[in-house]
DNA sequence: ATGCATGTTAGAGTGCGCTCTAAGTCAAGC
DNA sequence: GCTTGACTTAGAGCGCACTCTAACATGCAT
């Protein structure tokens, strides 16, 4: 129950099966358990960790940014304060992202916008049955 | 003054001179006018275009996807239903990408706020002089 | 006229994040 | 016992969006 396989751990977590073993070389995981026949499986720890992995990815970190987090957390409790300091920076990264993708969003509302005029004039004018 | 050269386009739109060649490679931008030296100038109908692909750029639309909206732009005035179209459908999925990344970024402070109060228990309180 | 900045080209190279391939192993069901 | 399906590995391949290289041209400033 608390342990998943592969393709449990990839319904649970939206990852692919490819995905989750490229994080696992790459060391985003680490320590990943396996059963007799060697296969993995994943227990509840690891599935929240993959899918804390999975919010700073679609935060656009990139891996090496997820790595050196993660290697602060194998080094111990005592980088606690690192890590919240990595995540502080990630998450004025994001807000600064967040900005210029609304403002961007804003651009192209406006030019729907006009778009939305221009043919409401060139249409001729239905609103009378 | 309307006619800017590419060191001043790049300055303006914050593309490099390199990205500037290789969108027009890439038919994003067409017609861009030379001197009598064979260098490029940039209009400013040209750098409105620019701005506004940056634009759909900056909300993650692809190269490909914008060469097809270019493509019904240069097809003419009765393609501007479909250019709309297109940018209402860009605008849903940037709405979705925002919802996501919000979610996730939501991830993230609640995590910095478990650091946050882990370290203030382990901190010796220094309220009182 | 010389030097230097700014531009030109075709095409190669880069970094990222997967994604897939091929050949093989293992466990369960018929 | 045999097939099927889920898994294993090392390593190759891919798509994207640039980014850079090398060799050359132009035009202004001294």
């Amino acid at each position: 129950m608390s342990q998943l396989s592969v393709s449990e751990a990839v319904a649970e977590t939206g990852l692919s099966a490819h995905t989750l073993r490229y994080y696992e070389k790459e060391m985003l995981l680490y320590e990943v358990p396996r059963d007799s026949g060697g296969r993995r499986f994943y227990t509840r720890e690891l599935i929240a960790a993959i899918k804390f992995i999975s919010a700073l990815r679609a935060t656009g970190m990139s891996i090496h940014g997820i790595k050196d987090y993660i290697d602060l957390y194998r080094r111990g409790e005592h980088t606690a304060q690192q890590r919240m300091g990595l995540l502080q920076s990630h998450e004025e990264t994001v807000q600064a992202q967040l900005k210029t993708t609304r403002a961007s969003l804003n651009m192209i509302q406006r030019k729907i916008a006009l778009y939305q005029s221009q043919l409401d004039a060139a249409a001729p004018n239905k609103q009378r049955a």
